[in-house]
DNA sequence: TTGTGTTTTATTGCCTCC
DNA sequence: GGAGGCAATAAAACACAA
């Protein structure tokens, strides 16, 4: 074939091919890119209309100066290509959205080990504290027997837990409320108090109390 | 220039719908 | 059963680094 029997449009080498009866001809050697025009034109109908009907198609070819079959395929192309990038976009969003949550839980996994320190903490005074309770109860029988005069064990703030009731309210955080800062403690353990119920011994005995959280 | 990866056009085979 | 859609794939065209 001469340049000068060269068809002039994508439209007239699908028909010289198809006349010739040689449709793997085409396909070998003259594939042809479509030109910015017909692209530009296509992209407009598939905004508007992804799936046009044969109608639609049809015209649109004649138009573009291609195959009907041309413009169809192109279709089929671009839907899924579209679908493609859809869901690559979408993977993106949850590849996000899973980083995000990985972040929280990072957060939380930091905030229930400081508290689950301060918990320890706790524990090692309440205990020390017991102890000497112990000790304080053994001397005041020596000193009752030895004087008349008897002084009510009843109220003990040196923990800066509160070991009885007080019209004030529970106010006895002393020198060491950096540790018991009480509300922190509250904040951190709402989310168990259904199950570990703020009450004397038991609250800080994890032996009475299994929860999860607990567990790292 | 060339090797390689990506994009685009087209085919094939299967499926669904009317 | 034919038309049209989709997924998988082939292969040409293109982009680009070395």
């Amino acid at each position: 074939m001469s340049m000068g029997e060269m068809p002039s449009t994508n439209s007239d080498i699908w028909a010289q091919s198809s006349l010739i009866g040689n449709i793997k001809k085409c396909k070998d050697n003259m594939r042809i890119r479509f030109n910015d025009e017909q692209i530009k034109s296509l992209e407009n109908m598939f905004e508007t209309e992804s799936r046009p009907e044969l109608r639609t198609k049809q015209q649109l070819a004649k138009r573009l100066g291609l195959q009907p079959r041309q413009v169809a395929i192109w279709f089929q192309n671009k839907r899924a290509r579209s679908k493609s990038k859809q869901l690559e976009l979408e993977y993106r969003m949850l590849q996000i959205s899973y980083d995000n949550l990985g972040s929280k839980y990072e957060l939380q996994k930091k905030e229930h080990e400081s508290l689950f320190i301060q918990l320890q903490r706790l524990r090692k005074l309440y205990e020390k504290g017991a102890n000497e309770e112990i000790q304080n109860e053994g001397n005041k029988v020596e000193i009752q027997v030895k004087s008349d005069k008897f002084v009510p064990e009843t109220c003990s703030p040196e923990f800066g837990l509160p070991l009885c009731e007080d019209s004030r309210g529970v106010d006895y955080l002393g020198p060491e409320s950096d540790i018991l800062d009480m509300a922190q403690i509250a904040d951190g353990l709402s989310g168990i108090e259904n199950e570990c119920r703020f009450e004397s011994r038991t609250f800080l005995d994890d032996s009475g109390c299994r929860s999860p959280l607990w567990e790292f």
